[in-house]
Parts: C-alpha cells; structure tokens; sequence
DNA sequence: ACAGACCCTGATCGATTGATCAAGACGGGC
DNA sequence: GCCCGTCTTGATCAATCGATCAGGGTCTGT
C-alpha cells in the first residue's frame, strides 16, 4: 500500500476525502436529486470543507460525474461477475443470474436505483452522459440474452426493452420507495429478495 | 360562469391563473423534485410574477400539496370510474379495469409517476402528509382486491403490496423514463400501452 | 362617484447556492 | 534547514432562493 508506484511523484495521501465526498454525494444526489443537493450538505456529511470537494472535482457537475463512475463501476463488476460464473449455462441460467446480481444490488444500496430513476426522467446533458457511457452497455448485453432466450423458448415474447426495463422497475422500485411502502404497511417486515425474485421469474420466463 | 354564487360574494375572478400556476408546478416538480424546483421558474412558465404563486398559495410547501390535490383528484376519479363500471363483475375484471385505468393515467400524464416516486424515496413530512392524504386508499382498495382474487384463486400468491407495487412500477417506470429510454433505443416508437397490459396480465394474474 | 374587496406586480429582504481565491498545514527530496 | 508540490481550510464572490411588503389596477355594491 505505501510501496511506491514507479514513476508516479504523488505519495497517494488522502485518497479517503475523495472517497468519503463521494459517498456523501451518492446519498444526497439519490434522494434529493442533482439540483436539490448541495455541495455544503455534501462536505458537512463528509467530514471536510466545501471547498475542498471543488478542488478535488471541479466542479459539481464533474463530482457528480465521478458519483456515476464509481457507482457503475461496482454495478458492472458483479454483473459481470454473474454472467462469467453462468458463462457456460443456458440463456435462462444466464438470464437468471443476471436478475438474481441485480436484486441483491438494489436490496444492497437502494440509492443505485433512486439515481438511476431521478436522471432518467427528463432530457439533459447529464441523462445523455449517463446513458453513452453507463446504461447502453448493460442494456445491450441484457436484451442481447432476452432475445435470445425468446428465440429458444424460455422468454415470454415482446421487446426485449420493455422486458428489461420491467424487471428492474420491479427489483428497483421495492427497495427505493421503502419508505413509502413502511409508511403504508407500518407493521410489516421488510420486503424480501426472494419473493421478488420469483415475482420476476414469472414475468420474464414462460 | 358569471352568474352569482348564491351567498358567496367572491365573484371568482380569476381563478385561471391558479390553474396555470398548478399545472407549471406540476411539470416543475415532476422533474426536478420538490427543492429543485424554483418558484420562479414555476412563475415564468406560467407566465405571472412569482409573488402571484405566494400570494394564491402562501408557500411552497402549500403550492406543492394544492398541487397533489389537484392531481390526486383527478386520478381518484378515473379509478372510482373504472371500479364502478366492474362493480357486478369479477375480482379479475375489477383489477382488470383498475390496471387498464392506471395505465391509461400514466400514459396521458407521466408527470404522475415521476412526482410519486420523488417524494416516496426518502422519509419527509411531504411523503407522510401524501401517504396519510391520498395514496392510503387506493393502496388499501387494490390489496383487498388483490387478497380477494388470490382466495379465490384468479391472482398470483405472495405479498399484495409487493404485487400492487410491481405493477404500478411496470406500468408508471415505462412511461417516466421515457426521456432514456428514447435515448436507448431512439429508432424504436413510444411503448404501446397494450404491451404493457399484457405484461401485467401476465404478473398479476394465475 | 366613492369605498372596499380582490387580483396582481415590482422591489426588496435575509439566507443559501456554486464557485473562487489567498493562505496555511503537511510531508518528502535536496 | 529549506523548498516545493499536495491537500485542506476559511473568507468571500455574484447569483439565486423563498418570502415579504407596499402599491396599483379592476371590478362590485352602494
């Protein structure tokens, strides 16, 4: 960890404020939307000065930019890590593995979806961002797998975009609006990963 | 419209520029969330001076709720109309219609959608006033239709509030995320509402 | 014609926003 | 010891925020 890095003069000091801004960041952009953030909440969660977060990132755009990159970097680490350990399954093992990574993400950290659903919903330069370099791959990958999976059978038939993005509303949507659903079913426990799961199982496979 | 209202000495002039003011505030807060959204802004779109919003509303946090009046209104009627037209049918046909009537809501207004899952992502005094004021009803009517179909074997097993949730996420997520959607898929047209349907159908039902 | 209620605007308030800047703290290389 | 690049802070900027206020316009009742 302190070895040297060959060339590289910057001994790596703080790296944990970045990390520390970042995940502040998450939270507040999650819940309170890019513009309903702000940079002073963010640095009071994490501990520093606002201005430090300005000269790490530059500007709130760019902190919000690196937010992204360090969010999907970890989304696409387990998605992949799904899909290699299924490699040489069939399309619904695939499939299935693929839905099972991504409940277990939004059951793990529900801010993953609360962001993903804040950006999606008017046009601006951050959706178009957010989209070029995140969401087309996974997109790509998954209704690549649901069409071939429609082609032999095991997937109910329809776009393939629909389906995709039916899944996730529901993987998605239990854990990011729990506070709303507590407040309705105050009694009840938690909503489990499991009876999701087989609720998109039916909607998906045939 | 000019005749008078009986005792009431209040000739209702002009009540038009409230309806402007609300419907601004609607597309406003859809999209950048309660903070996000600026009174001005609401304002300049609807074409008065900002202190005209403070005077017919008082506040903000009481344009936002005139706003959920107004908009909760309308949706409570739609579903009372669809219940009442199925009220000799079936439990099936009940959630049949209530489905088919929310879908048609999220694909007239998508602004519907997007403002519920705003306010239900983090615990406010917003979201506690909104769940005890509007969305404890329909919430209660539809799982006890759907408790019903499942005794009498028409609706899938499980959790009624996750069955109720899912297909309000499938049938609102659709509609909300169009902006990315089209982003993802820009050669494809709008999502069919009947697609949709089925695919619910297909969820909900045994 | 006058008075009063309602509707609306422009100016302005203190607070907060994202961003900038000067200055200090810290540590490794000479 | 001294210097220099990195990291961090506090002060401060113009802009914008929600909210308040005084005042003018318009209509109705008398």
């Amino acid at each position: 960890m302190t070895a040297a890095k060959s060339k590289s003069v910057t001994p790596i000091a703080s790296q944990e404020a970045r990390e520390r801004i970042i995940a502040a960041a998450l939270r507040a952009f999650a819940t309170a939307g890019f513009e309903g953030a702000s940079t002073r909440q963010i640095a009071t969660e994490a501990g520093v000065a606002q201005s430090l977060l300005l000269y790490h990132f530059g500007s709130k755009d760019a902190l919000w930019r690196a937010v992204m990159d360090k969010l999907f970097e970890g989304v696409s680490v387990r998605m992949a890590e799904a899909l290699r350990q299924t490699r040489g399954g069939s399309v619904k093992d695939q499939l299935l593995a693929m839905i099972r990574g991504f409940i277990a993400i939004c059951a793990e950290d529900a801010d993953i979806h609360r962001i993903m659903t804040i950006e999606g919903r008017q046009p601006s330069e951050r959706l178009k961002w957010l989209v070029d370099r995140h969401l087309r791959v996974g997109h790509r990958q998954a209704c690549d797998l649901i069409a071939r999976g429609q082609k032999d059978g095991s997937v109910r038939q329809g776009d393939p975009t629909l389906l995709y993005y039916s899944f996730i509303a529901i993987a998605g949507t239990a854990f990011s609006l729990a506070p709303e659903i507590a407040l309705l079913t105050p009694d009840k426990e938690v909503v489990s990963a499991g009876a999701i799961e087989s609720l998109i199982e039916a909607l998906i496979f045939l």
